[in-house]
DNA sequence: CTGATAGGTTTCTGTTGGAAACCATGTATC
DNA sequence: GATACATGGTTTCCAACAGAAACCTATCAG
């Protein structure tokens, strides 16, 4: 049963997936939406650092991957809730561990990169 | 037991191991190196459409934090090899997941996309 | 001396990233 | 009525980065 796709081609539309998911912010977002809907301001607020554009750009294209959607409450002023879709809930499992992966192994990046620094110089 | 790091904090060192792994390329060649050591230009012509100098910048900082490492033989011409660290091979399987749920969801995405385009237009 | 191979670096240019400002809407404040 | 604040964005600007293509160094084959 082999796959009919393969990552490695260069027009495979794998590509254009991984593309999307190679990407710090939507990783982040995904992660955040682990617990629940969260707002447009929310996010920009847990989320340190990310700028309004980038947060609303990213946004828009997980949207269109289908692995967030976006509801609008009409209250004052307007509410905007971000949530996974179904699509996008297949994937936190994965993102988690890359972000834990992040968080258990910094130390020895942070170690290696020491190491290489004062020796390549 | 607390982590002592927040991944959603700006300067968090976190943010740059996972600014690192959220790298199209950079995972590419790690689900590459899988298998054991590969040349530079064995890479270059197995991951369809990544340039030279991106595929040597991207190898540089994959060493420098530890995940693979570079060694050269003095044949003629000379050969370089590239292989995953032990560090680098305890996220293989993490890498390997995300490129797995491309492949495996490719569909439901392009088809996500085709709804938004043809709703939002 | 032309070409091929290996592993890069350099140059140029178009796309992207981030910072900051701006905008529309409505509500509360003075 | 002017001022300020909240929401959820868009626009503008500039610096950084990505990719394509050319170039480089070295060695060997013909």
């Amino acid at each position: 049963m082999d796959q009919p796709y393969d990552i490695y081609q260069e027009r495979c539309p794998t590509r254009m997936v991984l593309d999307r998911l190679a990407d710090k912010w939507a990783l982040l977002i995904l992660d955040r939406l682990r617990d629940g809907p969260v707002r447009f301001n929310h996010l920009r607020r847990d989320i340190a650092g990310i700028s309004q554009k980038v947060l609303s750009q990213t946004l828009k294209k997980l949207e269109r991957d289908g692995l967030i959607s976006r509801q609008v409450f009409p209250t004052v002023p307007v509410t905007v809730e971000y949530a996974l879709t179904g699509l996008g809930r297949t994937l936190t499992d994965t993102v988690a561990a890359l972000a834990h992966w992040a968080e258990a192994n910094m130390d020895a990046v942070l170690a290696a990169q020491k190491a290489y620094d004062s020796i390549g110089r």
